[in-house]
DNA sequence: GATGAATGAGAATTCATTCAT
DNA sequence: GATGAATGAATTCTCATTCAT
């Protein structure tokens, strides 16, 4: 819709308190009133596109999940499905990883809500591959934990340096997070 | 001094925007127009917290680190030292890790160049051990990202859960990170 | 008319700024847009309930003062006539008495119009009492405002406790402004 | 003080609804965030005002009947300090009879508590009247209500049209009123 | 140094009304 | 006639910051 991807554009550019509805109106090509009429406040507009956000993301890991085969291959392909999406989706991604902070308790649940979605996801496999023989049993939990902070902190690096693009980090973080849980180095 | 206190407290409890200037004079016993003889604004009030709670950590590293001997223990002991520190000084902790973020953009600055310092020690440490042969040659940038990205999201979540002290993660925690750069499992 | 009722029952549950244009249009099963094809203001459609209100009233008034015979017959039957009147329609006696007040000077206006006439229609039958020599001379136009203030608060009250049926205060209540223009007791 | 003052001129000449809190701060001479530093909201202002107004009036009405002896005698000067009181306090008057009106559900229910409480005071004074025998057992309850009903609609009749002073009103409108309840006129 | 009342530029939200379809 | 998305002016409330005392 053009509410959201006004607001996505605004939120992404200037943060959530930075962003007034005046902005995301300007940007829409619409009055503020008419904000009012799809979204019941700015809290509310800002959520819906954290929801986007975390939508795309994990369509995007189930199914490059999905399409790889064995404990190891999938792993490595969630995490480079993520990267992929993130450098794909560069509003959403600071969305999600860089404005979602601070904007107020409501907005704080459901960003650890989706974090935890999102870090449940990577554990399920890891206790796959534990199952599977593939890894030693361990506190998947933890290191699900671990994936999330590595890649966020990754990925909210690159937001501000750009110095190469994300996806040519994949191999070395992959092999990082593939040993961290003790896959040997293929 | 007094009103550090009380500001450390308040922006704990209610986050950057959610903390009145009101707030901070009341809970430090002082009007609101004392705060601004110590401290030309808000913002510059959070800063010195927020580099309070740095040179805190730093301190702690740095020491944790001089005490250990060879490049493993030294690594080891600099994570140890992190989580004893972030678990003892809860509101720091906070405002450096939560609070810190969605404070406008000279605030996201610091807090980005605090991160940036600490990984900085964390990337010593493992050049060192790189050049002592302890650890294979890697990119030791990156993987100081992921530790500090990995201890971010694991005391966060500590933060909200406080399923169980955050000492007690170490040893786990500590296997991981090692093993993620290289090193065998003691 | 579908809209004057929707919009009966909702400025009678609401208040009239209470109450939304949204309001009425959800209750009457139209569009808002369809309200204004019939009324051209909201402050119109009140209007038209108030007048409502008001011809019921003096409706059933000049009925009852019509069937009664004698001058204390027939301002005690206006009497009855009234109370029955506002308790068998209580979303236009809310309207009338509670609703009307506050809802901007062209509906306090009518407000004030209407009441005058409810009075006249009181006077009337008192000087007609008076000119019969039923009752002594007297500033029947004071009377009549008692009357009518007395009836209104003793139905507003009604309206919020609801301690009793109307009709039930109808004797103790004719005893009481009967008596004071000077009626003796039956 | 300047902020009651300013708001109760304000209040009384354009109603509820039709003053902005802009307008009050005009009249006050101050700032509207200074408004918010004494009162937390409008309404929490024109509560104040309504306070205000009827402590006035109960004060008023208190001294009379105590100054009074004897039954009638108290009830009589009752009524004149009440119509008293109105004179002088025009726009208190206003706002307590018209302008509290429709102005929320929380100015509502003060409102109907203010005037339980000072349709008690009149019950208390013919309870006694009944109990000394001066008056016939009847319902005193519904009695102050037809009182007070009487005496709002009187003023506000007064209010707008202003044919002539309140106070000469007093010695028809006592007759009226001490006949209602059972006195035999002086 | 301290006070706290006052400031004033916001900022979000509301809602009667309009009008292209 | 009906629709309902869009309008936009209005309005309340906020809060970091200032400054006379």
């Amino acid at each position: 819709m053009r509410i959201l991807e006004a607001a996505r554009r605004a939120f992404a550019a200037r943060g959530y308190h930075g962003t007034l509805m005046d902005d995301v109106a300007r940007e829409a090509g619409l009055s503020k009133g008419a904000l009012y009429v799809h979204f019941s406040s700015k809290e509310d507009l800002f959520l819906a596109l954290l929801d986007e956000a975390a939508a795309t993301l994990v369509e995007r890991l189930t199914e490059a999940i999905t399409r790889a085969h064995g404990g190891r291959a999938k792993v490595a392909a969630a995490l480079e499905a993520a990267l992929v999406a993130f450098e794909d989706n560069e509003d959403l991604t600071r969305l999600f990883l860089v404005e979602s902070a601070g904007a107020g308790p409501r907005v704080d649940d459901r960003r650890r809500q989706l974090r935890t979605a999102l870090t449940g996801l990577v554990r399920v496999h890891l206790d796959e591959a534990v199952a599977d023989g593939d890894l030693p049993p361990q506190d998947t939990g933890l290191a699900a934990a671990v994936w999330m902070g590595a890649v966020s902190e990754v990925v909210t690096a690159w937001l501000h340096e750009r110095s190469r693009p994300l996806r040519e980090l994949v191999p070395e973080l992959a092999a990082l997070l593939l040993r961290s849980v003790g896959f040997r180095d293929a």
